[in-house]
RNA sequence: GGCGGUGUGGCGAAAUGGCAGACGCAGCAGACUUAAAAUCUGCUUCCCUUCGGGGAGUGCGGGUUCGAGUCCCGCCGCCGCUACCA
């Protein structure tokens, strides 16, 4: 005898099952135009997955969240007759996946491969339909080779601000070529990361830390590769309009990208041939501008700050390079700053004002410069103050005749207001609204060379580089000092099988061990810096669509039916998590926009509805994590329950969403819904096999036609819009009421599958064709039948409740026919003895009948 | 500080401005069973009750409305992201 406990339906059999059966039948595989027995007559559906980073700790059941929801859409659009592409692949470079391989030190190639067949075999055992003739690898050469000619494009075009959009390099009739490439080389300071061995970009380093690991990060000038999304930044703002995102995804993008209207000024250096231009946002603060402060790192220090501060300014300047990001954030509490010894000239009033330097102005935001407007910013005013700075009120909040402020030049501590008002002690300003002060003042600067308006973003260029082993390496190589593309021809540039691919802990990137590889001509070397993490990611929705073309990225006809399609295009739906709101979903945009300008793609935008599902919590509440002892396992989960109750469970904890908390109890919750499922159709013989139940081909009754229908409106229309949670509530109102009836229709129980097929797809197709042995039915798989239509006839009753409301509160129900006239019901609501009670001797002011819902006696 | 989200039973949650708490978990009771598990049936927001019913109730305070969880104004709490961005 088995110590086994029985289980209440046998769904370790019929998953491996049906799972064997979807992937002999290749039941998922989608054909695109031009292939044998595609059908075009079809609309098509683009469901997408944020693709997973095949980590070494596998899956999480974090991961079947969105992935449940996508395959809940495909499977549900393809029964209504859509061509549904459901891909599925892997973002496999990258530094998590090096920084694993060095720890358990093997080749990052063998442990990537091992980690995608670990996370295939999971997701295989969850049972989603995924087309895996389609699946992509980021670290594949045939996949790789995309991504370094989209790079190529990139290199072999610019972004002409006439036409605001990409143009092939040859368009450009400048000078200097090299200086507008959207791929260039630049020498700045950038994020490098001692302890990963690389430069990072800046939306991988949060408080001087970086994303991955939380190392410290700090700042030094290297030579490194750059993409010019800044020149985008304005497209990437608009085009976000258009878009079904949500509000919070696309303000992040708005506030990451940090568009600010205002002016740039120029100031004189005082006894020098020399100007400083600051950017404002509040250019009508200039007459109360008292100095002027320049990041540490401005070169412009060289040249202004006087002989005796020289000594100070440089201990600043080292001091400041020593800190790391991380402390440069955190000792912002407490402003610091040294004189340079220079003026600068106000260039609206002639003023000799100081030129400090200080770390809380950047380099690289705006012009790395800034005047300092003490009365109407905090970070001046608390700068002036530790400095013994003057402050002057130049903007008041209420209109103010004739003279009035503070006394020119107190230093007196003062409120700082920085909100708008009207200008004062601002000579030809005085008076005037702060809209109006700030036109004013540009115009006056404009007129005479002395300033402009301008706009100015936070978004900086995209480092592009990384001197780590495990990404694509660049197309390129440098002969005397100069950089050039290989042919397409000589893609793939593949790296070289290095034993040794540790970083070096210096900037010379691991490739550079190899001289062999390096070595492109006599006197031409390859370039050693690899991609970042981003890059395979930035277009691998477009390689889904003709993922093994060697001849394209993807070819145009498939482009354009995946792609195209009604007005807005792209993506149909992409669901993933918040954490990709800026970085992947922003440069994939960009890369889709330069591939849009230069004819390669026909939408300008990529995703056109984009779902983020919330974060599911551990059973205690709070984030899943190792260090907690929190993190649910899907593989025990499906052990235990099967996969049908994880995908279910998941869809049934909230709303897709919403962040919720993981319970087991829970689980066994819809893990009882699906065996009550079974055992509608199943019973168990006398030998304890299960067996056909009480299942016949009867009508059913009115009741229960009501249930059916309003079943099928429910779970559609929740479908729709992936409200998956009250879709599952409705089949266990169905399942309730059919638990109840014996013999139970055989039509009832069809129509329960097919709506329960996306949801828990092995135990419905199952159940489908154990019906369809005895009882005569559509041929085929359940996975091809056609979704069900509901017939509203059958929800309406022809009697109705009504709540009957005295003063609002109600008092008692009364039932009447559908179609009774208002002053029927009015009459049978009076009629009733309780609102006769309630309203016994005062006199009735206003009836309000609602029909079919409610009347309301107001007194 | 800024932006976004969110507040409803013991818990996860549901409610086109119209019966608050569907559905599920947990709990209680009953049936079946030698017994337990499983399964099935019923009850289950809180307070009062003479068991007929009555009152309160969706973070807090106002408002609109015959009627507000839902709309408007003002607060408070929690979660996430972001932050010297001039």
């Amino acid at each position: 005898m088995s110590n086994d406990r029985r289980k209440p339906y046998p769904f370790d059999d019929i998953e491996a099952r049906w799972q064997a059966h979807w992937e002999e039948q290749q039941t998922f595989h989608v054909l695109n135009p031009g292939e044998p027995g595609f059908d075009p007559s079809r609309p098509k559906y683009y469901v997408l997955d944020m693709f997973p980073y095949p980590s070494g700790t596998g899956l999480h059941v974090g991961h079947p969240e969105g992935y449940t929801a996508t395959d809940i859409l495909g499977r549900y659009k393809r029964m209504c007759g859509y061509n549904v592409l459901h891909p599925m692949g892997w973002d496999a470079f990258g530094l998590p996946a090096e920084q694993y391989a060095i720890r358990t030190g093997q080749h990052p190639a063998v442990t990537t491969a091992q980690n995608i067949a670990n996370f295939k075999a999971q997701l295989k055992r969850i049972g989603f339909g995924y087309d895996w003739q389609r699946e992509v690898n980021t670290t594949d050469p045939g996949y790789y080779k995309w991504t370094q000619w989209i790079f190529l494009q990139l290199y072999h075009s610019w972004f002409n601000p006439e036409t605001n959009r990409a143009e092939p390099i040859s368009t450009y009739t400048g000078e200097e070529p090299a200086r507008v490439r959207l791929a260039y080389v630049s020498e700045a300071p950038v994020n490098w990361c001692q302890e990963l061995g690389t430069v990072l970009a800046n939306e991988e380093v949060t408080d001087g830390k970086s994303e991955v690991g939380g190392h410290p990060v700090e700042r030094r000038p290297m030579r490194q590769w750059m993409l010019r999304i800044t020149a985008y930044a304005q497209r990437l703002i608009d085009e976000l309009e258009g878009l079904d995102w949500p509000e919070s995804i696309r303000s992040l993008q708005r506030n990451w990208i940090g568009r600010s209207e205002g002016a740039e000024v120029h100031f004189q250096v005082a006894d020098l041939e020399r100007r400083i231009t600051v950017f404002t946002t509040r250019p009508d603060t200039l007459y109360g501008a008292t100095y002027l402060v320049i990041a540490p790192e401005n070169r412009i220090i060289d040249e202004i700050t006087t002989e005796e501060q020289w000594p100070a300014v440089r201990e600043y300047r080292e001091r400041t390079a020593r800190k790391s990001d991380l402390e440069r954030t955190e000792l912002a509490k407490e402003k610091s700053g040294v004189w340079t010894g220079a003026f600068a000239v106000n260039p609206v009033n002639g003023e000799k004002i100081p030129i400090w330097i200080a770390d809380y102005v950047l380099l690289g935001y705006g012009t790395g410069a800034i005047m300092a407007v003490p009365a109407h910013d905090e970070r001046d005013l608390e700068f002036a103050r530790k400095f013994a700075l003057p402050i002057r009120e130049v903007v008041s909040p209420e209109p103010r005749l004739g003279l009035g402020g503070s006394s020119p030049c107190s230093a007196e501590p003062l409120e700082c207001f920085a909100g708008e008002g009207y200008a004062v002690n601002s000579g030809p300003l005085d008076g005037l609204p702060t809209d109006e002060a700030k036109r004013e003042i540009s115009r006056r600067l404009e007129a005479e060379g002395l300033g402009y308006k301008t706009v100015n973003f936070k978004l900086r260029d995209w480092l592009f580089s990384r001197q780590r082993y495990w990404g694509e390496p660049f197309p390129v190589i440098w002969d005397y000092g100069e950089h050039s593309a290989v042919s397409e021809a000589e893609l793939p540039v593949t790296p070289p099988a290095m034993v040794d691919f540790k970083p070096s802990g210096t900037p010379e990137p691991p490739l550079s061990k190899d001289a062999d590889w390096v070595r492109y001509s006599d006197t031409a070397r390859r370039e050693t810096n690899t991609m970042p993490q981003w890059a395979g990611s930035c277009w691998y929705y477009l390689r889904y669509i003709d993922a093994q073309n060697a001849d394209r990225f993807v070819s145009k006809d498939a482009e354009q039916y995946w792609m195209g399609g009604d007005k807005p295009g792209g993506v149909d739906l992409y669901v993933g998590g918040t954490e990709h709101a800026v970085l992947h979903l922003m440069y994939a945009r960009f890369w889709h926009k330069v591939l849009f300008d230069l004819g390669h793609v026909s939408t300008p935008e990529p995703f056109q509805r984009l779902v983020n599902q919330g974060l599911i919590l551990g059973e205690d509440g709070v984030k899943m994590s190792k260090s907690r002892g929190n993190v649910v396992n899907p593989d025990d989960v499906i052990l235990q329950y099967g996969a049908d109750s994880l995908r279910c469970y998941e869809m049934f904890m909230g709303p897709l969403k919403d962040a919720k908390p993981w319970s087991m109890t829970g689980v066994e919750g819809v893990f009882r819904f699906l065996a009550r499922v079974w055992r509608l159709v199943m019973e168990e013989n006398q030998a304890g096999e299960w067996v056909l139940g009480k299942v016949a081909e009867t009508e059913p009754d009115k009741a229960a036609r009501k249930v059916i229908h309003a079943t099928i409106k429910k779970v559609t229309e929740d479908i729709e819009d992936l409200a998956f949670n009250t879709a599952i509530s409705q089949m266990m109102i169905f399942v309730n009421h059919f638990t109840g009836v014996t013999p139970r229709p055989v039509s009832a129980i069809r129509t329960l599958l097919q709506v329960l097929n996306p949801f828990a797809p092995h135990l419905a197709c199952e159940l489908w064709d154990t019906l369809n042995q005895r009882f005569p039915g559509p041929q085929g798989d359940l996975a091809d039948q056609p979704w069900p239509a509901y017939d509203p006839q059958f929800l309406v009753e022809d009697e109705v409740e009504l709540v009957l409301q005295v003063n609002g509160k109600i008092r008692d129900k009364i039932v009447v026919q559908l179609d009774a006239k208002n002053a029927e019901i009015e009459a049978a609501a009076m009629a009733s003895p309780k609102i006769q009670e309630w309203t016994a001797g005062k006199p009735v002011r206003k009836v309000i009948v609602v029909p079919g819902k409610l009347v309301n006696i107001v007194l």
